[in-house]
DNA sequence: TGTACATCAGTGAACGCGCGTTCACTGATGTAC
DNA sequence: TGTACATCAGTGAACGCGCGTTCACTGATGTAC
């Protein structure tokens, strides 16, 4: 066989590709509880058993689909950043958190299915884990690559519980070698705040009070990497 | 009729909190598209047509639960913050952000109503927004007292963009007179962090990075009190 | 190149379930005289 | 205090709907000789 696929082989991938976008749009229209085998089948033209030849159970389906979100704001995060030099670090900053409210607001209900409330009845499988940290990661790349090129400030930070400062150094050095549990943890409040406010904006609490989200959000993003202390790369050639 | 009521009246006040009840409950089992009239009048030992004496619709009956969500977690900030002396604004503060987070993680499922992914197909009504502004009322006072009692401290803000400042401004007219537009818009970018992190640790993604979300969450609220630039009055008398 | 058999995608009917909402009704409670 | 009528809570049956999942089946595709 090798690389070389069979008809059925093909038809078989390309089914479960369309399986999968029809259940993305039926995402849209009822929300992850609303997800139907049945709909689904319907739009495909199928009979609603014949799906079982590719999913296991409804369950699968939206598991599917919980990893594809990841995967897909996890792209374009890195994707982001990717597209900044490497000492641009500011700029990375930036660049990640406009892919990230980006996606989430060009898929709002994926943003929903992985970033919002839980499904009831489901309990995602060990699967997700990795796909969920891709975003994590980018920023974790993020401050790490500051901390390397000098471009953390230290804040004045006012003092931290002390078993917060304990686990921060754990983490740190776990994934951060070099970066201090203060600064560890702004920057996990930080990606907070990141989601915090893309969710605000996506699921309607700032209708009403704020002009524009858009400008509230590159706010944020400048007051965070001051808050993180993020700055200019010294290494960092400034030609103006 | 005046003040006294009839038994007619004393029941139908009674059963409609019973059904509100048990709604609640059953939100807690399924998640609100899965609210359903039937399984609460099961519970209540009714046939599924008599919920329509008191609601008119499931809908209504949903719209019931997130004002009084709404209600609930204003109340608990508005309680938190009541029991602190005026002047002890990081008190305040802190007390409010933990009031949240308490409330948030005694009723998840409320939680998740109110601030998760909105409910696929449901409209609110104009009567949620009065209920839903509780919260922010309690941290617009807060910073509001913070300003008249010389409380917060003037931050080295990096420049925010111009329309940010002019919609700062314009909200800072509105509703807190004398509070530049720099440190309300760090308000505004707190207040989404503290729904940010609330919402991470309840939706489970803090599992398997952070050790205890608790320790977390004290000292974002310490962080986040500082980036505000809320401090000690002046006129706290300090005894130690 | 041809044949026999195995694999597997898709069908269609069925099971058993739950849902929101409507409607004509019964009988108890409340009101006006 | 008693009677006639109006109000209204709750009933039970029904409508029409959608759901996930199972199962025996048909017929096309793939494989081994």
């Amino acid at each position: 066989m090798g690389a070389v696929q069979t008809a059925r082989q093909r038809a078989r991938a390309e089914l479960t590709r369309e399986i999968v976008d029809a259940a993305r749009r039926n995402l849209v229209a009822e929300g992850p509880s609303g997800l139907s085998l049945r709909a689904v089948a319907r739009e495909l033209g199928m009979v609603s058993s014949a799906i079982y030849r590719y999913f296991p159970s409804r369950d699968d389906l939206l598991t599917t689909l919980i990893i594809d979100a990841y995967d897909a704001v996890g792209e374009a995060a890195e994707r982001a950043d990717a597209g900044c030099a490497r000492e641009d670090i500011i700029g990375r900053w930036a660049a990640t958190s406009r892919a990230v409210r980006g996606w989430a607001i060009a898929h709002p209900h994926e943003y929903a299915l992985v970033y919002g409330s839980p499904v009831p009845g489901y309990r995602a499988p060990e699967d997700t884990i990795g796909p969920a940290s891709r975003v994590t990661n980018v920023l974790v790349g993020l401050v790490c690559d500051a901390a390397a090129l000098g471009a953390l400030a230290a804040r004045a930070t006012p003092s931290l519980p002390v078993a917060m400062v304990a686990d921060a150094r754990r983490l740190a050095d776990l994934v951060l070698p070099g970066v201090g549990p203060e600064t560890l943890t702004r920057a996990i409040v930080a990606w907070t705040q990141l989601f915090g406010i893309v969710s605000y904006e996506l699921f309607g609490h700032l209708v009403g009070s704020v002009e524009d989200p858009e400008v509230l959000f590159e706010s944020s993003i400048v007051l965070m990497a001051d808050f993180i202390g993020l700055r200019e790369s010294r290494r960092r050639k400034v030609s103006r």
